[in-house]
DNA sequence: GTAGACCCTGGAGTCACTCCAGGGTCAATG
DNA sequence: CATTGACCCTGGAGTGACTCCAGGGTCTAC
């Protein structure tokens, strides 16, 4: 398996693969006789495992660390690296989505607003021609 | 007013509003006899729209001709500029957040997972030692 | 034999900051 | 008047996680 197919399989980019290797997040798998890099059954099960982490959210060297334990750890290491790690993104993301509820709260706010307005002329120099800016202004500080 | 007032009234770091004014995002203002950066009323205006506007998840791109638009425009016209980008933002919040709720539904499944398992001590060389790999890899794909 | 799809490398670009070194300025204190 | 410490300036480098590029080699099908 070369290296777009194993992209295929794994659901990383063949770009993000190389970029993995060359962050020693990922094993350097064999090459053929070309040169090319030749993947195996267990290098996509590594692959397809350090996409699903990082669709969690985990940072690189996390990822690193686990796909490390993961080759060579008891299960009870695996279960213990994995689940100290799934705590702190479980929060990250609770964090992030409540600021995004925020920040949606507010351009909701905002499109009401506009929509309410009638457009005048008046034609100004300076900033703040009319009630749009001052709307943005007023807007509740959100978490983006 | 020098810039760490500015900072602080407007919501931007210092060091953001010396990098946004070096990206052309937001006009230079006139300096003081030291060579300090002096902002009036109306710049701190400019600058706290253009934190709201980033804290609503815009690029700052789009933000800059905002504030371009902002500064000689007729209120119909920065309605229009403005509801076109609230738009397209909202869009984007949305399926961020849906992403995310994905996300965490299969951290939950995962923690869930690990808690229920009991941790054995085979230890293998190679890939997947235990289940922990198995349900990671298993995971439905979300959209990170 | 040649067109087009694939592969390689090292390096630069992206976004939105954030931090740093190496310097100047200012207000208050001793 | 000297010094301390908080502030200000600039240009440049570092961050994370890619993404794209130039400039080359290889493989497959017609």
């Amino acid at each position: 398996m070369n290296i777009s197919e194993a992209a295929r399989s794994s659901g990383l980019s063949v770009d993000t693969i190389r970029f993995y290797e060359r962050r020693e997040v990922l094993p350097r798998p064999p090459r053929s006789a070309n040169g090319y890099r030749s993947y195996s059954g267990e290098h996509i099960a590594t692959l397809s495992l350090a996409a699903r982490l990082r669709e969690l959210a985990l940072p690189l060297d996390e990822i690193a660390s686990i796909l490390r334990v993961a080759h060579d750890a008891t299960c009870g290491e695996l279960r213990d690296a994995l689940s100290g790690t799934v705590e702190g993104a479980l929060g990250r993301i609770d964090d992030r989505i409540a600021g995004l509820r925020q920040t949606r709260a507010s351009l909701s706010t905002l499109r009401r607003g506009l929509d309410r307005m009638t457009p005048d002329s008046e034609r100004v120099a300076g900033l703040a021609p009319c009630e749009c800016v001052e709307m943005v202004g007023k807007l509740p500080r959100a978490g983006g």
